[in-house]
DNA sequence: CATGAATGAGACTTCATTCAT
DNA sequence: CATGAATGAAGTCTCATTCAT
């Protein structure tokens, strides 16, 4: 009894958190840090202001959060991908394959993830920013290592690993924010598979090729 | 004499104007748009607050203009080499080699211009984004029929053509920014080449290879 | 049986009232009243927020009735000695004394009292207040009283006694005061006999002395 | 020419400080620091919020800026008076003497001075705030110094000087708070005397004299 | 009575912009 | 055109107080 009690209030509080949470993530990913104010949250989740800092000390420790949650799914997505026993090409494909799935159900998320990283660490405070860039800095090694892993395996060409890594992140993140931003013009249906043909044709094995400069 | 005396005053005006962009592009592009204020800028320039307003009617007219030179600059240097007459690989080379330049001399440019777009135009109103937009777009158009006619003229293997301008553009980009914010680790003389040979590996014709669509 | 139910609920009501008392007394002393929030004293006195309202109707209420009971209690002290049978000298001697007392058992009671007083009598509304105000000047009057009967006595020589006894108070106070935010350089021990020495010479009935009255 | 017109704006930048200092001084010391808003300070004299930020960083830098002018207008007073040539007995005279014109003229300098002493250093932080405290210190210790030189020089008897300059000062500025809190009951004519004559009886060598304790 | 999440008015502060000189 | 003091709307955050449980 009690314990129902108790808990009905801490799920409520969590649920309100959610809902903050949701709303700070809808508005932040559609108009940018700066450009939506915590008076609006407040508007768009209908609490007050100050209850927004009964949950978060601050604007921006609301945003590094969020953020954080952020990374934290994708990197619990993509992580495993590239950790089990299969091999490197699998891991590959399946790393691209995965990022379907994230864009189609994690849109908003996508587009705060992808939008503000490299831009608003110069701003805030880095206490949870730090974690969110250890969560790309984790991605990236581990793409790395299983690039590098495939080399080794001679399932690949020799190659600089880490620049390879960081030119598929490149290509999958710019292709998800793109189609998350021109919808109707850009679609992962179209993308995926042609940075899959570049990846693995750039990366196969070939006596006599010729690289110039 | 007259026209002397005007034509002196004339380009006074604009050797000021100069010095306000050059300093406002420097502050933009290490501090991101919102974490600069006019003052900062006038303070930066040493002008008056006022005086910024003689020449741009906002500061987002200001930051506007600054995006739409970068833009056009790089435009400058782009394009041409997309629309000569060279072969499609060549342009292609030529085009990943300019990125070199791009980033050894204008640094700030590519942090501001990488930097904010895609972010910043939901913001600034569309008058002068909406030119600097169309810079971006008309260098993924020409890229696009590059590679189209490469495909077409049998040098390169039958693509999404839109799909792999797109990548490209996003490797080139993501390595500029990257090794500009961090300089110690990641350099253009490491990347240029991979972003080189996943897409000349990745477009080569091969038999037997199967690309879904 | 009843009675002895509700009385344990009465007693346990008062020892909490007296919990916040003390708690909030801490803080105040220590930070002043603009400086301790009501959320603050609730966790310092682990009750809730809430909870604090069911026994005063304001932050300024309970503030009050702070300073009154702080007021009541050196009332309580210092009244008896100046109302006793006593000679008027052998009165302000006991008076004196009696501050080291004060000062030993009640220092957080002294710097509320002493540290607000003359300052927030402007902010809060007077209901409790000008009791507070009203124990100040019946300290005040009794010691004046004292030092008038004492000259009509002989005992002292002639002199301004509401002066004397505004005189004596402000070294009284600010002995304990500074000895109670400078305890390592002030301490009573020290003051107290140089005030009761000025006091006393400076009564004593001397022929040929002129002051001026 | 120049000067001149450079001057006058630097003048009138002047008169505008002067006015925003002369209308906090009077909020300040007749609210007290926390019951004084900048949008108050702003109405009431006839500044928007935003220029007070030209010339204060912050409402706290404000308040310390008044406590400052105020601390060193009183020191520049005192000070002279303490540091002369003149025998003890005379220099404590007019240091008294000094009280009546201090409060002549300077009535909120006092309410602001003596009345937040003690009380917000807790709040404030320290830079200026140290040096309106190294003022109350410099003018006690003169006070003690001076009480000292009178005790060695045989002028008067022994004591505690620290002690009795503490209790000076206590009467003085007691006496000087409560005149301009309570004008109509209590007034410096009748205070300073009483005041003159408790110190100067009190320290008077006389043979025998024994203080109880 | 106890709880503590929610409230929202109000405080401090910033900064794009204006305008008289 | 240059100046820079003045402006005031808007933003972040605090905290006394309420109320449903």
């Amino acid at each position: 009894m009690v314990t129902d009690s108790l808990s009905r209030k801490e799920r409520e509080r969590l649920r309100h958190k959610d809902e903050i949470v949701a709303g700070a993530l809808k508005l932040f990913s559609e108009k940018g840090f700066h450009n939506v104010s915590m008076q609006e949250i407040a508007a768009a989740t209908e609490f007050a202001t100050g209850t927004l800092y009964n949950f978060f000390p601050s604007k921006e420790a609301l945003y590094s959060e969020l953020m954080l949650n952020c990374g934290r799914k994708i990197l619990a997505l993509l992580l495993p991908i590239l950790e089990g026993t299969e091999s490197e090409d699998q891991k590959l494909r399946r790393f691209i394959e995965a990022h379907r799935t994230i864009f189609t159900e994690h849109m908003d998320m996508i587009r705060l993830y992808l939008g503000d990283v490299n831009r608003l660490s110069m701003v805030i405070a880095p206490p949870l920013e730090a974690e969110t860039e250890r969560i790309r800095v984790t991605i990236l090694d581990r793409l790395t290592a299983v690039i590098q892993s495939g080399v080794e395996h001679g399932l690949f060409r020799a190659c600089n690993a880490g620049m390879v890594a960081l030119a598929l992140s490149a290509m999958l993140e710019s292709l998800a924010f793109s189609a998350a931003t021109y919808p109707q013009s850009i679609s992962m249906e179209q993308g995926l598979p042609e940075i899959e043909a570049l990846l693995f044709d750039g990366l196969r094995r070939r006596e006599g090729t010729v690289h110039a400069e």
